[in-house]
DNA sequence: AATTAAAGTAAAGTAAACTTGACATTAAGT
DNA sequence: ACTTAATGTCAAGTTTACTTTACTTTAATT
């Protein structure tokens, strides 16, 4: 069985935007470094389940507002 | 600044129940092995986000029906 | 044109997620 | 009492998230 990783997006880009937020405040604010928004924002690698629930509290948002992911067929 | 991180609990051990869905069962719908299911039902270690979303996928739940996250202090 | 803030890239290291395999325990069925 | 399915534990290994540092680029400001 073959496992097509589903795939994930997120809005991180445009609710900082929203909210004149630099990668550094966010960064700050939520306690990681500059390099893991980078990542995340950019879709270099997923984070943990806790960090999308910090960063959707950043924003006061759901976790769905700010991640969505889509499966893909499993074959 | 020190910061304590959130905590976060889970549901799956009750969702697989209603289902009557053993871990292995899960475990292989998702694509992972049990022992991945075994660690993140108990606590052990708190998982990717695309996994929480997978695993909320198999329970036909949205992701916060799964899972629960408390914020704490920071200081 | 020089300065500065924000965003991006890259590389090396550490921590944590996830796998694999082997074995122990518990509960249910025969 | 034996078997079997389900859960659990432990340990060692691989992969990936995340950190740190240092440097580049872009856009805005003076």
């Amino acid at each position: 069985m073959v496992v097509i990783n589903g795939s994930l997006s997120n809005r991180i880009n445009v609710l900082r935007a929203e909210r004149n937020m630099t990668q550094k405040d966010l960064a700050e604010k939520i306690g990681v470094s500059r390099q893991t928004i980078i990542s995340i924002e950019k879709g270099k690698y997923t984070p943990s389940l806790t960090l999308g629930f910090e960063i959707a509290n950043a924003f006061e948002l759901e976790i769905t507002d700010v991640f969505q992911y889509k499966k893909m067929k499993e074959e």
